[in-house]
DNA sequence: CGTCTGATTGTTGAA
DNA sequence: TTCAACAATCAGACG
């Protein structure tokens, strides 16, 4: 451990073969440098193309739960500063969690979701532009490059009072 | 100074 | 359908 930043590799080698059950994921970033030294500039055409406004994953219900509890986690163990304490007492009690309880967390997530298959669309949208190797001619034609929410557009303006509550307090099925 | 790590689970995107 | 990687966090640690 320490610094064998070439992590990158080791992440998903041979547990690839093996279940998922290991989930020892916390590495991130795999493809991208696991070298370090050696000229970044490669080039290479068309790879390795870094993302100008890639929209981040949305947070899954779990996050948006941890988020919360990160903060009850820290205020009263303000002491605390490793991030695995809170990962390993978040995963815990999420699960500790029923469906009714995690049903907001959920419906949270869920819009989330909607979201990031907007900013997918943007994001499409430029990578096409992008696709094209001249854009100087057509300009402005194909999307704008950044309009996003800007204006009103159709915004429904979400009322949800989220009263999806179909819960029969069913959570010990098993 | 910058990048990476740890640890959790869920979700998403690609094959 | 299945795998693999990443999403936040926060401070320490290494280059």
């Amino acid at each position: 451990m320490k610094s064998a930043k070439g992590k990158g590799a080791a992440r998903t080698s041979k547990e690839a073969l093996k279940p998922v059950d290991d989930r020892k994921v916390g590495k991130r970033k795999a493809p991208a440098r696991p070298e370090k030294s050696s000229a970044p500039k490669a080039k290479k055409e068309k790879k390795a193309k870094k993302d100008p406004n890639k929209p981040k994953r949305p947070p899954s219900a779990f996050f948006v739960f941890l988020e919360e509890f990160r903060k009850t986690f820290k205020a009263e163990n303000p002491n605390v500063k490793a991030v695995s304490a809170v990962g390993k007492a978040g995963g815990e009690k999420w699960k500790s969690l029923s469906n009714a309880e995690k049903a907001p967390y959920e419906a949270k997530a869920a819009k989330r979701k909607v979201e990031y298959e907007k900013l997918m669309k943007a994001y499409d949208k430029k990578q096409a532009s992008s696709a094209d190797d001249d854009e100087s001619d057509k300009s402005k034609s194909e999307v704008n490059d950044e309009d996003e929410e800007a204006s009103g557009e159709e915004d429904h303006q979400e009322e949800e009072d989220e009263e999806e509550e179909e819960e029969e307090d069913d959570e010990d099925d098993d």
